[in-house]
DNA sequence: CCATCACTTGGCAATATAGCCAAGTTTCGG
DNA sequence: CCGAAACTTGGCTATATTGCCAAGTGATGG
């Protein structure tokens, strides 16, 4: 359960989960996601840090930019579910 | 991002993801999964409230004890995909 | 080489979580 | 009513997370 945990943990902040979506549509390097987070490069740097050793993105470094994609495919599927529990509770609470 | 997120940091935590899985065989009461979890009441009893208030979970008094069940399903379905995780990640790290 | 771009890592302060004990609430049994 | 069982909530400390800035690393262009 631990090591379960430790995944779901990897999800549940808004731009690590805004991350994760965006890979769905392909690789994307630090500076982009970035520039869509609007955030520190450094706070996204470990963001990207952090899903990487839950085992949900890998990256690769080409020349001076690293690029990050999904590892597991499957997490997009957790996405409708989500969206179902965000609906139940009227998004409110 | 931040509504869907919530859901997900709800499961980011063994003894919750362990309560999960364990309503996903039928609704329980609170002493039940505190005598399995093997924590305090209290901090059951705060678990389940941060379950019920991401939508995850529904509570029901009946007389003295409160049962506990899974209001959404669906979340059955991450375990797999979790599993195929921790596996790619050799469990280690 | 050297400056620069693209990152990563260290350090730190602010905030959030976790879990225990104690106290309060609800429901019964008698 | 009274006490006990089953929970929930408050309070508090220990620990973990976040996110910024600053400093360090790696690859490139000139």
């Amino acid at each position: 359960m631990e090591a379960r945990a430790k995944v779901m943990k990897a999800l549940g902040h808004p731009s690590r989960l805004f991350i994760v979506d965006e890979l769905s549509f392909g690789e994307r390097c630090v500076c982009e996601l970035t520039e869509m987070i609007g955030a520190d490069i450094s706070t996204v740097s470990k963001h990207l840090t952090l899903l990487k050793k839950a085992g949900i993105v890998l990256d690769d470094r080409r020349g001076q930019q690293v690029f990050y994609r999904l590892r597991v495919p499957c997490i997009l599927n957790f996405f409708g579910c989500i969206e179902a529990v965000v609906k139940e509770t009227g998004g409110g609470e």
